[in-house]
Order: C-alpha cells, then structure tokens, then sequence
DNA sequence: CGGGACGTTGTAAGCGGTTACATCCGGGTG
DNA sequence: CACCCGGATGTAACCGCTTACAACGTCCCG
C-alpha cells in the first residue's frame, strides 16, 4: 500500500502539497497538481482512511443500529427486518452524495448488542439507532459522547433528536374507516413487542379509537415481535375463539401477512369472512392478494430525515434538540373489506 | 471525548497499561487492571477507531458494493433491491460474532459509483462487490491493493475469490419442469440486465435446456432491469403478443412478481392462461398469490462463504484464488401450474 | 535597488492509539 | 548476600495524514 510520503518523494513535492492536490487546494500550481495526479494514478494511491480520520477529528462514517427481530431459527431462512431494509436505502442514498458512508449493524436487543454499540460508535462520527435498541439511560450517555439520532424511538427525550412517525393518527385512521365505514364492533389487535415505542402507540391509538365509539368492542388483544411467523400463530388462536373478531388490525405488515396467510390456509376467506389490516406498507403488503389494508410509513423521508439531522448535528453539537414527527398515509385497500381495484 | 492518556492519568498508570487492560492482557495485576477499568467506566472511554486502524495496521471493517437496479422516479417510491438486502443480513450476522464491522454502499452503475467505492477502499480492510459494479481491469486493480471477494460476480476470474451460485443447474432443472412435466413447448423468458453475470448465465442455461428439447420454441425472449416495474412492462409487451409463450420464465422474482400482477390486473389468469416463474426465491415470492415457483438461492450462505473467505483473505493475503458455487434448489410452487398445496 | 506582498512549497508537530524494548522490583538460589 | 529471573509497568517511536507556520522566490512599487 502506498502513502503520501510515497506519492510526494516520486512527484518530487512533500506531503503538504499533495494533501492539497488530493484535497483540491487551489493554491497548488497547474503543473504541480498534474505531476501528482499522475503518480496517484500510477501507483493506484488512496488515502488511508484511519490516518485521515485521525487527523482531521472525523472519520466520515456514520452508523445505524437496528434492531433484528423474530427467532433466528437454525436451518430456517428467517424472515428480515424489511422495515429496516427499507430504511437502510433512505439513509444511504442521502449519504451517497456524500463523502460519508454508512457503518450497519443488527441484532437482537440485549447486553451482547449493546456492547456492540458501543464498541462501533469509536468508529464513527455518529449513530443512528432505530427503535429501543438499549435502555434509555444508556442510550442518553451514548448520545453525550457522540451524536445520536434516534430513529422510531420514545417520543419524549429531552436530550437526543428523534424523528419518528405519527402512528397515532394513522392508526386512528385506520380504525375509524374499520368502524365507520365498515361497521365493524368486535376488533382484534396483533400489538407488536413490548420494547417497540411504536408497537406501543399503535396499540394505544387503536384501543383510544376503539373506546371512542360505543358499542365497540377491542378483542382480543394479541401480541407478538413483528415477524410473519407470529402473525400465523397469532391466526391460530383466533381461529379457536369463539366468538371471533369480524377484522384483526396488525401493528406490522409482516404480521398482518402471517395472519393472512394462515386463515386462507385454514379455509378461512379474507376479507369475507374475516378482515385483517397492518401497518407500515412494506414492499410485501402490495404483493399479497388480497392486497392488504395498511398505513404507509414514509420511508425515504423519515430516513433521510435522520440522516441529515445527524449530519447537521456532526456539525454542530449545540444544536437544540429536536423531535419531529412525520406523517402517516391511510393506504385503503382490499384485506379490510373494500372492494379490490380492477388493476393496479 | 477521553482520550488514553486521560484514562492512564486518572488511574495513575501508562497509556500502555491501560492498552493492556482493554486488550485483555494477562500481564497486568488485577488490582490494576480493576482501577483501569473502573475509570473507563466512569469516563465512559471508547478507543478511537480511526486511531486503533492506524496503529494496528486494520480497521476491522470490511465493505460491501452493491448495485442499485431500476429507475429512481422521483416521487415514487422504488422497490429496493431486495436480493440484495438478503445479502446484507447474511453477511451481517457472520460479522456479528467478530470485531468487524460492516461498511455499506448502493449505487447505479458507472463513474461516480466507481469513485466512491475506490474512496472506500481506503476504510476497509476488505471489500465484498456484488455483481459487476466495475469494469472488470478495474476490479482486478482493485483487488491488487485490498483483499476483495466477489459475490455472483463473473466465474472466469482468475485474480479474485469468487463466490456464486450455480445458475445453471438451477434454471435448467426449472426448465426441465416446465417442459417435461408440464409439457409446455412454447417458453417465453424474461431476461435481466446484460450487465449481471448471473442474469446471463440464467438466460444461457434457460436457451440450451429449450435448445435440448426439439420441439420446444424459445419466444420471444425479453429483457427487464430486475424491478418489478420491468416485469409489468414486459408483461404488457406479451399481453399483445400472437402467438403467447404458455409460460414466461423470468431471470428473477420482482419481475416474475412484477409480470404476474401486470397480468392478473388484466384479467388473465395464473398459471391457467399463462405460467410465471422467477428466481431468488425472495420474500415476496412466498406471499404472492399463486406462490411463486422459482430457483432458490441460498442467500445466507452465500453471504457467509463470501464474507468468511474475504475475512480469510484478509489474514492471509497469500491465499491461492479460489472460486466457489453454490448449489440452488428449485422451489415448485403454484404458479408454473402446479397444484396449490391445501396450506402453507 | 530594497522591501513588502503574494503565491507556492516545505517542515514538522500533532491526531490517539499500539507495542518493542527498557526498566524496575521482589523473591528464590547457590 | 550478590545475582538472576520473570512478572508488572513505563517510555517512546511509529502508524499515515493534515495543517499551522515558516521559508522561499518573484514581482512590483517607491
């Protein structure tokens, strides 16, 4: 591998003036910058990105940790977190017209991942973490060392940036075209897991919009961790209860998929005999038939947002705190009861 | 930010202590290494990557290049490379278990992308390419300077470890199924971007397995650039088409995906009028309906080979170059006709 | 023709770790 | 009791790059 010293001794300059070269210094003559420029080219010369993270105080790397959630069953191609996966391409395409780039890493929560943060965030400038990745006392003392943005996290901190979604007001939408449009009165929740501060409020919102019109009734109240394969077994219990909810409303697509895709295994015709919903319009939720009902996340949005909060925070660690919140969009489709559209 | 000598000053030892103590040295008294300990507590210390990059000679991240197919419209959310998400987490979880971490970046094909991955190669150790995001003399200078393996990445190369899977085996075995077993004589196949060895190798064995077959006719063949939205296209080009091919086999499952949506929303039935297959064998391919018969690529394991192989590389950068395919599985399912299983 | 100003280039001191090597110290040995 | 040995610790050079500052023309002006 080949360095500055290197490149300067053949171009005849020091290593000042091809850091400038490199750097795009003007104050370097013509004819100087094309002898250097032509020996990086000969000797294929990239600049060391330790060295230059050393030197200058950054390292032009900001992570994302995120969350892996569902059982990683051995010989079982597990289902992934596609939420994530869809985040991960906002935050990088607003990276990549950038000189930063994205440092990932996931896992499921607890004491082993956490240390993995920790251990990462000497590598970057910055972090992005998504849901509840470790406890908030721990996530605050992170965010003192470096900045953090969080991701779908609690919306109450006081002392990191958060941009997150309006689950509320999608959620409330959701139900409220179940109950009124519909007529539904007996609707089952699939909530999500506990330590998801979104879980948490699409649950709430829906048990607040379904309080909120007499006559209806919220039951049962099922819970699982995201995946496809909780959603199924969730499907398996409601297929036992008597008497059975006439929609079940999923805090996640993946579940809403398990769900549906369970009940028409078992003979069970959706919308017809029973309405299912999700949350967040992944990729999958357009492609499964019927087409599920569900609330769009935006995506791009709320990971370029994040992206770019933590890069103006990179820059200015006095910043004021901010917590945004993006909205949601009620995708009405066919998994609810309407009518399927012709085409797409 | 503390820094060592912080670290070594409050608890009254030398910086080289202190190294010894994180580093799990056994020479260092107890007694010691708890006072140090204590005070990274307190201070919250982390090692500064960039400088530990620098003083070892390794940074203890490797990256991942990977193209971004398909049109960016704006306003429209795209579908994300999915297959290519799946890859992301196979190769994340084989870093999980050790110190390294993992750099990510996305991009459409040519200059400005090649660019960024050479700049990137300054911050790895290793770099993993997918598919062909560079000419291939670039490649191969690349190669020469850091360790690089490539993932379903031309077979032929003789300067870098590859590791892909075996196409041909699996097409023609589809192939076969279509043909023997179902008895279709006139195949449609929609091709990928000419650009991805593994979209050329499919189109080639899918070619000399109808070739094998007299009687069989290969018409007409189409080419997609792997997004859904390149499917309905193609599935309109066919819509219009006398006479249509009984089947349209598809160089990949968002466009096998892409094609049968396009037809159903026009009224044609699948597999009744026509059949679909894909390959990948991703998420969505299991939660369309009718499922999706397609070629399986073991995603997982491919992830592990290649990022084991580069992290071998990296200790060893003698290593002979080595090429490794992966087998595939064909996955029969519904919509090449076959009956639907009665559940899932 | 001396001297400032400016444009170009070089020198060398860090940046924050790691580690080869030196040093120190206590205890066992002949 | 001098000596040696080995375990614990400290010293300081070095990793490759950036950059403040110095140095060096050269040109222009008085």
């Amino acid at each position: 591998m080949s360095t500055v010293y290197e490149v300067a001794d053949r171009a005849g300059v020091s290593t000042a003036t091809v850091s400038r070269v490199i750097h795009g210094s003007n104050l370097v003559r013509p004819d100087t910058r094309e002898r250097v420029l032509a020996v990086i080219e000969e000797l294929g010369y990239v600049p060391d990105g330790s060295a230059q993270g050393l030197s200058r105080r950054r390292k032009d790397i900001i992570g994302l940790a995120a969350l892996e959630r569902g059982t990683t069953e051995v010989g079982i191609e597990k289902t992934s977190p596609l939420f994530m996966d869809e985040l991960v391409h906002a935050v990088e395409s607003v990276l990549r017209g950038t000189e930063c780039s994205l440092l990932l890493t996931f896992g499921p929560a607890g004491e082993p991942f956490q240390r993995r943060i920790r251990s990462l965030s000497g590598k970057v400038d910055g972090l992005l973490v998504a849901e509840e990745v470790m406890p908030p006392g721990q996530l605050r003392s992170l965010a003192r060392r470096i900045p953090v943005v969080a991701i779908a996290g609690r919306r109450d901190e006081t002392e990191l940036d958060v941009v997150a979604v309006d689950n509320t007001a999608g959620m409330r939408a959701l139900a409220a075209h179940l109950i009124e449009d519909h007529g539904y009165r007996r609707l089952g929740f699939l909530a999500g897991p506990a330590d998801s501060p979104d879980a948490r409020e699409r649950l709430e919102a829906f048990r607040q919009a379904v309080a909120g019109h007499p006559g209806c009734v919220l039951a049962p109240v099922l819970e699982g961790d995201f995946s496809e394969a909780s959603g199924a077994a969730a499907a398996r219990t409601l297929l036992a209860l008597r008497p059975a909810p006439e929609v079940v409303a999923c805090a996640n697509d993946q579940m809403a998929i398990g769900v549906l895709l369970q009940f028409q295994g078992s003979g069970v015709a959706i919308p017809g005999d029973m309405a299912v919903t999700g949350f967040d319009d992944i990729y999958a939720s357009r492609v499964v038939a019927p087409q599920l009902t569900t609330v769009g996340q935006p995506f791009r949005e709320l990971g370029h947002r994040a992206a770019q909060r933590l890069r103006a925070r990179i820059e200015d660690r006095e910043l004021p705190q901010h917590t945004e919140i993006l909205p949601t969009r009620c995708a009405i489709r066919a998994s609810c009861g309407c009518p399927a559209p012709g085409s797409r």
